[in-house]
DNA sequence: ATGTCAGAGCTG
DNA sequence: CTTCCAGCTCTGACAT
């Protein structure tokens, strides 16, 4: 243990209002402790989890501390259903991945060590097989999950101080914001989960009745894909072909004389045969039948809302993921079955170019920056008179990021190099540490993972002295993808970071909104049912649900918040983040 | 019968 | 040539 948080000689008294440290404590019961800024701990406090709620209602009320506890997910959403909402927190299972492989950090081992909170979070289960859930999930929890006993919460939050401790200067800095951002981002995804997207199933159900036809009984093919189906078998003279199986569709495209590898889209457009466009067309309505047709909406979808499973830091770049329901991968042609309440409205917010905009204030290139201030970043650099159009914009940006090598974009990335020096630099740069199987780290100190003992093996293979020639094609291929996913890492890593802030600031102008005298919300629970609340992100967009009389400042706290982002990041920056703000009934397709 | 895998397609 | 980064989920095929 490198500090400890229990008092020192020094008997003045720990004042609330900095941290306050939230775990089980004997028995059945919770304990909380107070922690001031030098780490000294005050009197525990015990009460018991009935007792839980108002005691953080009467401490949010008066000091609003810091919440420190073991995971969001445990804690939050049972004071959540009892109308109590907090400021801030630190999420220890969150904030231990990050600075366990922060680069910023020296003592990444003390932390490496404490292997109990190196867990991944808990999955769940969609709502029609939740209740029966609950009890299981309590047994479980122990072999699974992080510690959530007051004396491990605060050992680990006493060995993360000291850790952060030794971290001085902007690196410091930056970390602390990443820490605060990301507990702000497990806040926000457990309160999009309790408040849930309001979701309009009849538009839901119109949308799959127009593309489907009626909805078939339990098992049976919806009647357009059957009609489908049938044209497809004609027209390969197969008869009674079963589409559904990947081998017996290839099998009847090739005996039809349709030379194909696979049966992906992108390969079946290039042949020219009757069968291509309905079966093209039947691919089109199986994907939305299995993936968004009815049983979805009866496995997600309760009283008006869809309760997505966010999984803040799912992804190792520092994107969120999604589990269950596919929060993340919802079809544009349903975005508009999220429909606001009677009375209120969605405020949907975008980020232009976020991901060009991050790597120009990341590398400091004023060139790239002017070509997006004010504008359409693409436009500029067209303007700009590097390449033609602003599709080739994209394309070289993208590949930029991305490490294309080959085709249009491969063939327009030097042009990038020669305009934007610094910007190419830096991510040229971040990829040949990847190569040689370096780690690289994002703005704020988030670091992107080790290549596996694999890798490292087929780069040894290719050095010994009997390596043959696909030992090292083996080699260099392995290393060049390990090459474009540290190029990528660090620009989508340090987006998210930009995203993050942007909802962490947005979530806190909300809830600064007064409460609406107006509609309440039909289904958003208690702590939701007045106010604007977030209840939608993905990546780089936002959906606020909005009572219609707080629908201007709602979107006015959004665009705050943006501004408010770039400053925190990357401070006074020449680079601007402009939004696509839309205040509407319904979300847009885009 | 149960578990794992690859293919496909949806998102940014 | 085989497009390139990060994901999730469903399906059928296949291994145990």
């Amino acid at each position: 243990m490198t500090a400890d948080p229990s008092p020192d000689a020094s008997d003045a008294p720990v004042a609330p209002g900095r941290w306050c440290v939230l775990g089980r404590g004997a028995g059945d019961r919770i304990g909380a402790v107070d922690v001031d800024a030098s780490g000294r701990a005050g009197e525990p406090v015990e009460f018991t989890p009935a007792e839980l709620a108002a005691f953080v209602r009467d401490r949010e009320a008066c000091s609003a501390p810091r919440w420190v506890w073991s995971d969001t997910v445990h804690w939050l959403p049972r004071l959540l259903d009892e109308g109590v909402r907090i400021e801030r927190c630190h999420d220890l299972r969150l904030t231990h991945a990050i600075l366990r492989g922060s680069e910023f950090v020296s003592d990444r081992l003390a932390l490496a060590e404490a292997t109990e909170w190196s867990r991944a979070p808990v999955e769940t289960e969609p709502e029609s097989r939740g209740a029966a859930l609950f009890d299981l999930e309590e047994a479980a929890d122990s072999a699974r999950t992080v510690p959530h006993g007051l004396a491990e919460a605060r050992e680990e939050f006493a060995r993360q101080r000291a850790v952060l401790d030794a971290v001085s200067g902007e690196p410091g800095a930056r970390l602390r914001l990443l820490l605060a951002a990301e507990s702000a981002g497990a806040l926000v995804a457990a309160e999009m989960r309790a408040a849930g997207l309001p979701w309009d199933s009849e538009e839901h159900d119109r949308i799959l009745r127009d593309a489907l036809g009626p909805r078939p009984a339990r098992g049976a093919k919806p009647a357009r894909m059957g009609e489908l189906a049938e044209a497809i078998g004609r027209e390969l003279g197969a008869r009674n072909l079963s589409i559904d199986s990947q081998p017996k569709l290839l099998g009847a495209l090739r005996r039809a004389g349709i030379d194909v590898g696979s049966t992906s889209r992108w390969e079946l457009a290039e042949h020219e045969h009757p069968a291509i466009a309905p079966l093209l067309q039947y691919k089109k309505l199986a994907r939305l039948l299995s993936a968004n047709g009815w049983a979805w909406i009866d496995d997600w979808v309760r009283e008006g809302r869809y309760r997505p499973v966010y999984v803040p830091g799912g992804v190792v770049t520092g994107r969120w993921a999604s589990s269950g329901g596919g929060a993340l991968q919802i079809p544009r042609l349903l975005r508009p079955v999220i429909r606001a309440d009677p009375g209120w409205m969605l405020v949907s917010a975008d980020v232009s170019q976020l991901e060009p905009r991050v790597l120009a204030a990341m590398s400091g290139d004023r060139a790239m920056a002017a070509a997006g201030r004010g504008r359409d970043l693409y436009d500029g650099i067209v303007e700009s008179g590097i390449v033609e159009t602003r599709q080739e914009a994209k394309i070289a940006v993208l590949g930029a990021m991305y490490g294309s090598t080959t085709g249009d974009s491969g063939r327009l990335v030097p042009r990038l190099r020669r305009s934007f020096p610094r910007a190419m630099r830096l991510v040229d740069e971040a990829a040949a540490a990847g190569e040689r199987g370096g780690i690289v780290t994002t703005w704020l100190g988030r670091s992107s993972p080790a290549p596996s003992a694999e890798w490292f093996e087929v780069q040894a293979r290719a050095q010994r002295s009997g390596a043959t020639a696909a030992d090292e094609a083996r080699a260099r291929r392995s290393a060049r993808d390990f090459g474009r996913f540290t190029r990528n890492f660090i620009v989508q890593g340090t987006a998210a970071e930009w995203a993050l802030a942007w909802l962490a600031e947005t979530r806190l102008r909300l809830s600064r909104l007064p409460e609406a005298r107006g509609a309440r919300a039909t289904a958003s629970g208690s702590a939701f049912s007045s106010r604007a609340h977030l209840a939608f992100f993905l990546h780089d967009e936002v959906i606020v649900h909005t009572p219609i009389e707080q629908a201007e400042d709602a979107a006015a706290a959004v665009e705050a918040a943006a501004a408010a982002a770039g400053r925190l990041l990357f401070g006074s920056t020449d680079v601007d983040f402009p939004l696509d703000v839309r205040v509407a009934e319904r979300a847009a397709k885009h």
